[in-house]
DNA sequence: CCATTTTAGTACACATGTGTACGAATTGCA
DNA sequence: TGCAATTCGTACACATGTGTACTAAAATGG
C-alpha cells in the first residue's frame, strides 16, 4: 500500500490552497482564511471566541485575521456588553456584499473537488478526512478548546 | 452530498499538520517542512532546483528553509562547479542521523492515517488526492515548474 | 562571438499560522 | 464577600508560505 499518504495529503492540500487562495483573491479580494471567517459571519454578531472554535486555527491567528479584516472594512468589532473581555464581531455591508460571490466560488471549488467521484467514493473520502480530525483530536485531547491546560508532556 | 469538502480538507490537513509538526519537533527537533526536505536528501548531493521541484513549495520558501537548516548544522550547500548559479545541497552527519527516527515517525503517521480503512478505500482516497494535484496543475499550467511565464490572466 | 533570453537563487514585503506570556474581566467557591 | 482559578483576547517572536523584483550565470541563436 501507498507509503506516502502523509506527504500526498500535504501536497494535495497545499496545491489546492495555493490555487484557491490566488483565485479567491483575484475574484473577491479576500484570502481563503478571510473568506472562511466571513462565512462564519453569515449570521452575526458572533463572539470572537465562537469564531475561534469554528475555525481550524488558534485564537492568536484570529486576532490578526480580524485586525486585517477590520482595517479593510469587512468586519466591525464591538465590546460584548455582557462580558468586558469579549468582542462581538459583525460583518459590515462591504463584507456581506462579498458573500454571494464567495458562495459561488466555494461551490465551484467543491464541484471541481468532487470531480467524477461517485457518492460512495466521496463518502469514503469524507470518512477518511473525518477520521483524521477525530484522530488528531484524540492525540491532543485539550488542544481544540482548552488550549494547553495539561500539555506538560512537552 | 457534502457541501463542505473544501473546508473539511482544510480542517483535516491543518489539524494533522499541527499535530505532526508538534510531535516531530518534540521527538526530532525538526519541523515537518525540514523533515520533508531531509527525506529528499537521503541520496545527496542534490541541486537546490531539484529540491524545489520535489517539494510542494516555491523556491523562495526553500531558500529560507535551507538557510535555517544550514544554521542548525543539518545541511551544507556548496556551489555547483558545473553551474555558477546553482547550489549542491548535502545533508551533514548531524542531518543524516535524524533520518531513521524520522522514518519511524513517518511510518507511525501513515499507519495512523490508514486507520482501519481497507485497501480499496485507501485507493479511493489516494485517487482523490491525486485528482486534486492533477486538477490544480491544470488550473495553473505553468506554476509548478515555469513560474509565471504566462500568468498574464491576473 | 556577442546580444538576448532563460534559469538559479536571493531579497523583500507581506499573510498566515504556532506557542507562550500576559493583562483584564469573569467565575467559582470557601 | 473576597480571593483564586479560569477565560477572553492581545502581544511577541518566530516559522513557513506567497508573489514580485532583482542579480548573476548560462544557454541560445543570429
Amino acid at each position: 500500500m501507498e507509503r506516502r499518504l502523509f506527504f500526498l495529503l500535504n501536497l494535495a492540500q497545499r496545491k489546492l490552497l495555493r490555487y484557491a487562495d490566488a483565485t479567491c483573491r483575484a475574484e473577491t479580494g479576500l484570502s481563503v482564511a478571510q473568506a472562511a471567517l466571513l462565512f462564519e459571519l453569515a449570521r452575526d454578531p458572533r463572539p470572537q471566541s465562537e469564531l475561534v472554535e469554528a475555525l481550524p486555527v488558534r485564537k492568536a491567528a484570529v486576532t490578526g485575521l480580524l485586525a486585517r479584516m477590520e482595517e479593510n472594512g469587512l468586519v466591525v468589532r464591538r465590546r460584548d456588553p455582557a462580558d468586558g473581555r469579549a468582542w462581538l464581531v459583525e460583518a459590515t455591508d462591504a463584507g456581506r456584499e462579498r458573500l454571494p460571490k464567495l458562495r459561488r466560488l466555494l461551490k465551484r471549488f467543491n464541484r471541481a473537488l468532487q470531480g467524477d467521484f461517485n457518492d460512495e467514493e466521496l463518502d469514503t473520502v469524507i470518512r477518511f478526512l473525518n477520521h483524521i480530525v477525530t484522530w488528531t483530536d484524540q492525540q491532543e485531547p485539550s488542544a481544540s478548546r482548552k488550549e494547553h491546560r495539561d500539555a506538560a508532556h512537552l
